[in-house]
DNA sequence: CCAGTAATGTTAGTGACTAACATTATGTTC
DNA sequence: GAACATAATGTTAGTCACTAACATTACTGG
């Protein structure tokens, strides 16, 4: 073996930590456009070919939501008799109170790095996009009307990204949790949009 | 002159249109990936170089939105004692009635290909993204909150853009305008959700 | 120790896109 | 109508993401 990890795991697993790891750090230091993937692979010291085994496109080493089967349950779990979008939006909400607040940095700058970048944002967006055919399915399954069902995710998803989106851009000395949850407030039923919600 | 274009107009809006057409052509007859950019020039009697002086990417060839303007004037000209998400949804129900509806096959094709490919797709919701950009511009100028303002565009965005795509899914007799109508009353204040607007 | 499989490497290629520079068309001015 | 500026296009050579086919090494169980 010419190289000896450090962190002695030879799996594939820990490749695909490491991959990740050494991409996001190229990422922030330099930039997303001016790192090439095998500069990635070598800072990880790996051919160029590993990398892509891993990562489909460079743009997915940067990107990762395995959270849409939580979110798809959570939607399911709301009491049917709701309107649609407020079943989505309740489940959004569950979904997010269900994870631990992510105060570390790293969160952070990974979410900074994406919404700055408009292939990184649209990985993002197809993301939410896979996202919303699952609440869409686990709403059909109950009755909902599809169309109604497509409308009430895209339009939760979207105003949910857009806070994301702008949290990234600028701190306002609020965590992520408060902005998202505020997003999810804007968007209840009865808010006519008074903002009156703080 | 090597080539005498069939229609004789030697202009540069010309030549832009001619590659487009043959894009879209191509695109359609053989699919977006099996269609190169050497393949798009030749189609137009053009070099490849002079396509990408006209379109910065591939993509850009099947995206045409020039209504962002018209969409934040109108937005813009909501009445501002409205709350805010209300000002977005009239705002896009303006721009839309004020646009003749499309009932020719081109704008369907065109549609339900970008809505079929994942790049394409990106492509709309850059595109949304600035929209967003202007939307939440006219609306913080007449004193909106800056949340408020971007969550309304991305939520009203994103349910307008999933009707979109679930249309070009497939057709249920309604045209383009009805379903994106019918996905903006779907978002008013007042519809809980119930669905019941038809 | 040997066989099978997991993980990685190598090589060669395609295709989107860029940069630098050369060339032709067009319209204007004297 | 000849000189000239400018718009439009062409050529060449290159970078980089990504793929396919095939070879090679490490690890694991019998």
């Amino acid at each position: 073996m010419l190289v000896t990890n450090i962190m002695f795991m030879g799996n594939a697993a820990a490749t695909r930590a490491l991959l990740r790891e050494r991409a996001m750090a190229l990422f922030l230091e330099q930039g997303f456009d001016e790192t090439t993937t095998a500069q990635i692979a070598a800072a990880a010291g790996v051919s160029q070919m590993t990398f892509f085994r891993y990562f489909p496109t460079k743009e997915s080493a940067a990107l990762d939501d395995p959270y849409d089967p939580l979110i798809a349950g959570l939607v399911a779990a709301q009491d049917p008799a709701l309107p649609v979008r407020e079943r989505v939006r309740r489940g959004l909400l569950a979904a997010w109170s269900s994870l631990p607040e992510p105060e570390d940095n790293a969160v952070r700058d990974r979410i900074v790095l994406v919404a700055g970048h408009p292939r990184l944002r649209a990985g993002v967006w197809e993301n939410n996009h896979r996202t919303e055919e699952l609440i869409v399915e686990a709403l059909v399954q109950t009755g909902a009307p599809d169309l109604e069902a497509r409308v009430a995710a895209g339009a939760c998803l979207g105003g949910l990204t857009a806070a994301l989106f702008d949290w990234a851009a600028g701190p306002d000395g609020h965590s992520l949790g408060e902005r998202l949850r505020t997003a999810l407030a804007l968007m209840a039923p009865a808010d006519g949009g008074g903002g009156a919600r703080q």
